[in-house]
RNA sequence: GGCCUCGUAGUUCAAGGGAUAGAAUAGAAGUUUCCUAAACUUUAGAUACAGGUUCGAGUCCUGUCGAGGCUACCA
């Protein structure tokens, strides 16, 4: 158990022997105490003086007494500001967590098992994956990662929007402008040839309205009327028709587009343990529908569409089958939720998607909830905000949005320009620093996509991004790779944690306790699914292991057992900086 | 119009109702015989506005102003 959790439940014990009242250990605020006061954690007061009948000075001074005679080994002084209890930890029980690494597989006291479902990245098989998608696949990565760590049996997944009339779009444009070229015949990376297509699409689509105006047609008309919209329209009728030429030209250009999404998601780091497509998915969910009519849930109108009524939840009524029949897309997500449930069982189920879709997400909830079905209450939405450029909004239309690929690429680029710089490389291979370049980009990437809390709108600036000073990617890891050679360098003296120094150093403690806070912080990142508490906290633990190491380096010479003490606190930060990195997903090179 | 987010240093982000609102970056001034200077130290700078709730409000409530999203028989 870490000290906090320790500190909490000794107060508890000691109101019980003093007041004889059971306070429940949640109930007690303790927190580190801030660095302008004496002492390691502070108990607030105010919040026990009304159910105790006591001033805050008088508790804290009773409280603060008791602990300390009780547990004279554990705390070591106390004092009492305002309505503040500040205890001081006794130094070798600090110490004490040093010898305990951080494991995030063997977290004490963690949740019963669930099985968490997560899914995300969904992309469209018309387009390349863009900024907003690097988000959110991080994001779905990282918070897989960290359920694992708590032990929880996680299955990744994606759903894939294969079909639709956008499809059709790139298909049509394919067969008009391509004459049979092939991402092989041109050396593209097939998401983006397909892309391409789909832009040529929109060209042509815009011409022909524009033409349809000058004739005197009505822009409004124009663009329902357009032949090419009309033929991609037809399109999509034959493919639902199974038409053989368009199912077979769906299928080449889908596995061109899947080539493509494998080598992005391959050097961003992401998998997934299940693929969900939605050509074979969007029927689903038309059982619901009479199942919700059966069960009075729904309601039909005269025209023959389907409708839940949602206005006593504060929301609209919603449609959930159109008057053809043919489901929209809440029937398909009602469905998919259905199906997932089967194959895996989840007591959880996370869906990582924009917060564009809140609305959609809170419908989902709620239907499958009005239809009883046991798994609603798992479904958790993890909102994220939209990745914004410093110009506002990324619009397709507008050609303003950010390629994944082209970003990745000019991240290694700046980042293969300082490290050469730098100078540090020279006795790197040429394989070497392309894989050092590799991870340095990648992290300064995912760093900043990460460290900022999910559910927050963010501002993505490219200059700033691939700054590598401050609070990134790449100072913690340059943080791990000095670590790791100041080690190298000192084999000799293996650091061994059994022999406490006689003195701990200010900022050591302040360090060990910091350190010891870890756990519980990784535990919550796992609650909250919020890994940007992790990327916070590393950054932390590096800035302040750079801080003890050059105030402390100095007066180094004259004691063995201060570099003792030196090399140990840098084996345990270089572990605990690799092992938050690796929730993260983002790999810390030995040397750079 | 209705519903939902969000307004914090010049900028990008923090702060489970708790102490004197933290960092980073940009600005100013410093630090290399011991450590990989991609580092470190010092310094200046902010809660949109007006009320309310209480021992205490950036945080909760109401209103005003401002930004964004949703409000499709698209997915």
């Amino acid at each position: 158990m870490n000290l906090v959790d320790q500190v909490k439940e000794k107060t508890a014990a000691a109101i019980k022997n003093l007041y004889s009242l059971a306070v429940p250990t949640n109930d007690i605020i303790a927190t580190a105490t801030k660095p302008e006061f004496t002492g390691d954690y502070t108990i607030v007061l105010f919040a026990l003086t009304k159910r105790l009948g006591k001033a805050p000075e008088a508790l804290g001074q009773e409280l603060g007494r008791e602990l300390t005679e009780s547990h004279k080994a554990f705390f070591t002084a106390f004092n009492v500001i305002k309505g503040f209890l500040n205890l001081t930890i006794a130094d070798n029980v600090a110490l004490s967590t040093l010898n305990e690494p951080a494991d995030f597989t063997e977290v004490e006291g963690s949740r019963i098992p669930q099985k968490v479902m997560v899914e995300y990245s969904s992309p469209n098989t018309n387009k390349p994956l863009h900024l907003g998608h690097l988000r959110n696949n991080f994001l779905g990565w990282s918070i897989s990662a960290i359920l694992k760590a708590e032990g929880h049996d996680v299955m990744k997944t994606c759903i894939v929007n294969d079909r639709g009339v956008h499809i059709s779009k790139s298909m049509l444009a394919w067969q008009r402008f391509a004459g049979g070229a092939t991402p092989e015949s041109t050396g593209m990376k097939g998401d983006h040839f397909v892309g391409d297509y789909y832009v040529k699409f929109n060209d042509a689509f815009k011409q022909e309205v524009n033409d349809l105006v000058e004739k005197g047609m009505p822009k409004e008309q124009a663009e329902k009327e357009a032949p090419f919209l009309l033929q991609a329209q037809q399109m999509l009728v034959d493919w639902e028709q199974e038409k053989p030429e368009v199912r077979n030209l769906w299928k080449t250009m889908n596995a061109w587009v899947y080539a493509g999404f494998d080598e992005t998601y391959k050097r961003i780091g992401t998998d997934f343990d299940k693929t969900y497509y939605e050509s074979e998915t969007y029927l689903l969910g038309r059982s619901f529908v009479a199942e919700g009519l059966k069960k009075g849930v729904f309601f039909k109108k005269e025209d023959g569409s389907v409708w839940v009524d949602l206005t006593a939840e504060g929301l609209d009524e919603k449609l959930v089958l159109r008057k053809d029949g043919t489901s929209v897309y809440i029937t398909q997500d009602l469905g998919l939720a259905h199906q997932k449930y089967e194959a895996f069982g989840y007591d959880q189920s996370i869906y990582v998607i924009a917060d564009e879709q809140n609305y959609h997400m809170k419908v989902l909830k709620l239907i499958l909830k009005k239809l009883s079905m046991p798994y609603a209450d798992g479904i958790h939405h993890l909102s994220y905000g939209m990745v914004e450029l410093p110009s506002g909004r990324m619009k397709s239309r507008e050609g303003t949005v950010v390629d994944a690929d082209e970003l990745i690429e000019e991240m290694v680029r700046v980042a293969a320009q300082k490290t050469t710089e730098s100078g540090k490389v020279k006795d790197f291979s040429p394989t070497e620093l392309t894989e050092l370049y590799d991870i340095i980009a990648l992290g300064a990437l995912k760093f900043f996509l990460l460290r900022v809390d999910p559910k927050k709108k963010m501002i993505f600036n490219p200059e700033e991004s691939i700054d590598f000073h401050g609070f990134t990617g790449p100072f913690i890891q340059y943080t791990h790779a000095r670590i790791k050679s100041i080690l190298r360098k000192d084999t000799a003296s293996t650091p061994d944690a059994s022999e406490s120094p006689t003195a701990l150093f200010r900022l050591e403690k302040e360090l060990l306790l910091l350190l010891d806070q870890y756990l519980s912080v990784v535990r919550q990142a796992a609650q909250d699914h919020n890994p940007s508490l992790i990327a916070i906290y590393s950054f932390t633990v590096a800035k302040l292991y750079n801080s003890f190491y050059t105030e402390h380096s100095v007066i180094n010479a004259e004691s063995t057992e201060k570099k003792q003490l030196r090399l140990r606190m840098s084996a345990h930060t270089a572990e605990v900086i690799k092992n938050s990195m690796q929730l993260l997903g983002i790999r810390v090179p030995e040397k750079m």
